[in-house]
DNA sequence: AGCACGCCGACT
DNA sequence: GTCGGCGTGCTC
C-alpha cells in the first residue's frame, strides 16, 4: 500500500466570481499558512487574477494544476455565522459558489485593484459653510441652502439637482464635510400602545436573546411599525444592533425618518443605488458595530454585523424580497435562517402575510401576533363592489358620483390602475391588426402624450402608426384604460381639480414623488391615479375614497399566485382610505362581482381571505402546502430550450417528486427567447433539498446546456 | 463570465 | 500579406 499522505496536501477552497458550478481549490501562499475560512484572498485564475473568498479548507490528491494563492487580503474578514448561512443557502438555491462572492463582499472588495475611497455618504454642513461668502457660485450656494436643516445623504443632493462637481468643491473648501453616522438626537415619544400592539411587544420582548421568528400580522393603519421600533428600542439599549428588511428603499424614505426619530440616531442604509463608496462605507459600519440600525434591501440580509439583536422583514409579503437573478434567494427566508442561526428573534411584519408565512405560523413554527383594530380614532374603510356589467366605460358611472361627492366634501380620491400607459392594446378596427411586440407574445402599450408605442415586457418601443400597416385605415382604435388615459378623463370630467398620476413614467426622478407626496399632505382635495407605486405603504391622512379599478384579471390568471396578489393589492389600497380622522370608503370594479374569491375578500378580513387560498393551494399541492423548484431554460429556437430540460428530466435520480414539463411559460417568447420550464414539486421540502445541489451541477456538463440560458428557481414567485 | 486560441473574409 | 469576426474551450 502507498503511503497516502505523500500525495495528499492541504488546499482552501476557495470561492471566485465566475458562474462555474464548483470551488477552485489552492495551495497555501508561497510563504505562509493556508489563509482560514471567510477570508479574503486574490488568486490566479487562468490568464487572470480574482479576488476569491475562502470557504474552507480540504485535503486532496497533488496534483500539477493546484496554484498557490497569490495573497491573502484580509484575514477571516467573514465570521463564521455568515459562511454557515451561506452555506445553507447554497444549499438551499443550488446556486454557484461564485455568486457568494457577490453576496458577501461589497464591489469595492471585490475588485483586485484596491479600492480609493469616495467621498463620504452623508453631508452636512460644517461651520465654516454656515459663515462662507458664496459669492456669485449659485450652485453652491443652493447647496449650502439645503444642508442648513440637516445632513442629507449625497445621493439625495444628487436627486435634488446637485452635481457631483459641485459637491467635491464645497468638500475641498471645507463648507460640507461628512456627518458622523453616530450622531445621535433626541428620542421623539411615541403614541400610547393599544392592548394588541403591547401583547405583540411583550411577546417579542420575552424572547429576546433567544431565536423565534414572529409573524406580525396587522391591519394597515395599526400601528405594526411602533412595535417593531419599541422591540428596537429595548435591544438598542442592551447595545445590540437592528437589521430592518424593506422590500425597496425607494418607497421607505418615510419608514427611515420615522426610525431615526424616534429610535434617536442615524440609520445605515444599504441597496443597490448606492455607489460603490457609500456601500463599503454602510458593509464597514455595520460589520463593525459602529451602525446600530440598519435599513437595506434583500441584499442587506447577508451584511456582517457585530452584535446584531433583532432583525425585522417589513411588508414581508412582498415580491421584491425574492432575488430575480443571479443567486435567487428570498430575503425574507434567509432573514429567517440568519436569525435562527443568531439565536436572536426575528419580527415579519404585514397588513397582508404571504401564504407562506401564514402556512408556517399555522404549522407552529413562526408565531403569529395579530393587530385587529387600527391604531387612533381611525375606522376601516367600507368596502362596495360596483357591477362594470353592461358598461363600455372604464369607471362605472356610481364611481363618479363617488368621486365627485368626496372631492365635494373636501376628500381626496385614490384611483389604482395596474397598468401604465395610455391603452394597453392599439387595433385596426377595419382589418383586426394589431400593433404587436416583434420580439414577445405580447401586445404592445399605447403611450399617447409620448406618441409611442411600448412593450413592457422587453423595452422595444416605437412610433405610434398614423394608419394602419396592414390595410391603411387611418382610424386605429384603442381598447381599455391604463392610468395616461384614466388621468385624462378624469381631468376632463373634474375639471378645476387637480389629477396628479403616479406611476414610472410621471415619476422619472425619485425626488418628483416625495416633492408630490408633500404637497398632497397640505390636504386640498385631488385626485391620485397610479400604479403599485401609490398603493405601498404611504400615510396619505386626506384620502377618504379609495378605488380599485380592474381585479378581473387576476382572478383567472394562470399564475396560482395571481389571487394572493390581487388580495394584497386591494387591501393596500383599501387601507389608504379614511386614515385621517374622516371615515373612509373603498371601491371595486369588476365584472364577475359574484366570483367567490372577491366574495370572501369583501366578507371577511384579509386573513380570511388568506385562509381560503391556502385550502385551495392544500387541495391542488401547490406552494406552500409542497415544495416547488422550477428549471427554466429559454433560447431562440424554443426546441433547444426544450430538449436541454427533457434531458435535465431524464437525469434527475429516481425519487418520489413529482415532474412536469417541459411547459411553456406564461409569456412564452420574451425578448425573442422562447421560455419553457420543469416543474419539480415534492411533498416534502428535504427530498427536493437532498438532490438539487448534484443535480444542478451535473447539468453544467450536459452538452444541451451550453445552447440556452437556464437556471434553477427555488420557491418561485413568479411562473 | 472573461479570456485565449483558432481559423476564414475585406482592407492598409 | 494582416486586422478582426466570434465559435469553442478552459479556468484549481
Amino acid at each position: 500500500m502507498r503511503d497516502r499522505g505523500a500525495d495528499v496536501v492541504a488546499v482552501a477552497r476557495v470561492a471566485v466570481p465566475v458562474p462555474l458550478p464548483q470551488p477552485f481549490d489552492y495551495l497555501a501562499p508561497a510563504h505562509g499558512n493556508l489563509p482560514p475560512p471567510g477570508s479574503r484572498v486574490l488568486v490566479p485564475f487562468g490568464p487572470r487574477r480574482l479576488v476569491g473568498l475562502v470557504l474552507g479548507h480540504a485535503e486532496v490528491a497533488e496534483s500539477e494544476s493546484l496554484k498557490h494563492i497569490e495573497r491573502v487580503l484580509d484575514v477571516a474578514l467573514i465570521d463564521s455565522d455568515l459562511l454557515e448561512l451561506l452555506r445553507r443557502a447554497r444549499r438551499y438555491y443550488a446556486f454557484a459558489p461564485g455568486e457568494a462572492v457577490n453576496l458577501l463582499l461589497p464591489g469595492a472588495l471585490r475588485r483586485v485593484k484596491p479600492f480609493r475611497a469616495g467621498p463620504p455618504d452623508r453631508l452636512a454642513i460644517t461651520a465654516m459653510g454656515q459663515a462662507a461668502d458664496v459669492g456669485r457660485a449659485r450652485r453652491q450656494a443652493e447647496v449650502l441652502e439645503w444642508l442648513k436643516p440637516g445632513p442629507m445623504t449625497r445621493a439625495e443632493l444628487l436627486d435634488r439637482g446637485a452635481s457631483a462637481a459641485v459637491l467635491r468643491k464645497l468638500l475641498d473648501k471645507g463648507w460640507i464635510g461628512s456627518a458622523s453616522a453616530a450622531a445621535e438626537s433626541a428620542v421623539e415619544p411615541g403614541p400610547e400602545l393599544n392592548s394588541e400592539q403591547r401583547t405583540a411587544l411583550a411577546f417579542i420582548l420575552a424572547s429576546r436573546y433567544r431565536y423565534r421568528t414572529f409573524l406580525l400580522a396587522g391591519i394597515t393603519g395599526s400601528g405594526k411599525t411602533e412595535v417593531y421600533l419599541q422591540a428596537a428600542r429595548a435591544l438598542l439599549r442592551r447595545g445590540r444592533q437592528i437589521l430592518i428588511l424593506v422590500p425597496e428603499i425607494g418607497l421607505t424614505p418615510q419608514l427611515i425618518r420615522r426610525v431615526e426619530a424616534r429610535l434617536g440616531l442615524s440609520a445605515a442604509v444599504y441597496h443597490s443605488d448606492l455607489s460603490e463608496g457609500e456601500r463599503l462605507a454602510c458593509w464597514q459600519a455595520a460589520g463593525s458595530g459602529q451602525a446600530r440600525v440598519v435599513i437595506g434591501t434583500r441584499s442587506a440580509v447577508f451584511l456582517p454585523l457585530r452584535r446584531p439583536g433583532l432583525i425585522i422583514v417589513d411588508e414581508e409579503h412582498d415580491a421584491s424580497f425574492k432575488q430575480q437573478d443571479g443567486a435567487r434567494y428570498h430575503g425574507r427566508d434567509l432573514a429567517v435562517m440568519r436569525a435562527h442561526l443568531l439565536g436572536i428573534p426575528i419580527v415579519l411584519g404585514s397588513a397582508t402575510p404571504s401564504l407562506e408565512s401564514l402556512n408556517n405560523a399555522t404549522a407552529g413554527r413562526y408565531q403569529q401576533l395579530s393587530i385587529t383594530r387600527r391604531a387612533g380614532t381611525a375606522e376601516p374603510a367600507r368596502w362596495s363592489v360596483l357591477d362594470l356589467r353592461g358598461q363600455r366605460v372604464s369607471m362605472h358611472p356610481a364611481l363618479l358620483g363617488a368621486i365627485e361627492r368626496h372631492l365635494g366634501e373636501a376628500g381626496q380620491v385614490l384611483i389604482y390602475r395596474n397598468r401604465r400607459g395610455y391603452a394597453p392594446v392599439l387595433i385596426c378596427p377595419s382589418c383586426g391588426w394589431t400593433a404587436d411586440c416583434q420580439r414577445c407574445d405580447a401586445h404592445m402599450t399605447v403611450h399617447q402624450s409620448a406618441g409611442r408605442l411600448q412593450c413592457h415586457h422587453c423595452g422595444a418601443e416605437r412610433r405610434l402608426p398614423p394608419r394602419c400597416p396592414e390595410c391603411g385605415e387611418p382610424e386605429l382604435h384603442t381598447l381599455g384604460a391604463g392610468t395616461e388615459r384614466l388621468e385624462q378623463q378624469l381631468q376632463a370630467r373634474f375639471p378645476g381639480v387637480p389629477v396628479h398620476r403616479v406611476d414610472r413614467d410621471s415619476m422619472r426622478r425619485r425626488d418628483q414623488f416625495s416633492r408630490l407626496l408633500t404637497e398632497i399632505r397640505r390636504g386640498q382635495p385631488c385626485i391620485l391615479v397610479g400604479t403599485q407605486m401609490l398603493a405601498k405603504g404611504h400615510h396619505l391622512p386626506g384620502v377618504t375614497l379609495a378605488a380599485v379599478l380592474d381585479v378581473d384579471q387576476a382572478l383567472f390568471s394562470a399564475d396560482f399566485r395571481a389571487p394572493e396578489r390581487l388580495g394584497q393589492a386591494v387591501c393596500q389600497v383599501a387601507g389608504r382610505a379614511g386614515r385621517g380622522r374622516r371615515p373612509g370608503e373603498f371601491i371595486l370594479q369588476s365584472r364577475q362581482p359574484e366570483h367567490p374569491l372577491l366574495a370572501e375578500l369583501c366578507r371577511s378580513d384579509y386573513l380570511g381571505f388568506a385562509r381560503r387560498l391556502l385550502e385551495e393551494r392544500h387541495a391542488a399541492a401547490l406552494p406552500p402546502a409542497v415544495a416547488l423548484a422550477m428549471l427554466r431554460a429559454e433560447a431562440h429556437d424554443p426546441k433547444r430550450a426544450c430538449e436541454f430540460l427533457e434531458s435535465a428530466a431524464r437525469c434527475l435520480p429516481r425519487s418520489d417528486l413529482r415532474v412536469q414539463g417541459p411547459v411553456p411559460a406564461i409569456l412564452t417568447r420574451r425578448g425573442g427567447y422562447s421560455r419553457f420550464q420543469l416543474w419539480l414539486q415534492a411533498r416534502e421540502r428535504q427530498r427536493l433539498l437532498h438532490l438539487l445541489p448534484g443535480w444542478v451541477e451535473h447539468l453544467h456538463s450536459l452538452p444541451e446546456a451550453r445552447r440556452v440560458r437556464w437556471h434553477l428557481d427555488m420557491d418561485p414567485t413568479e411562473i
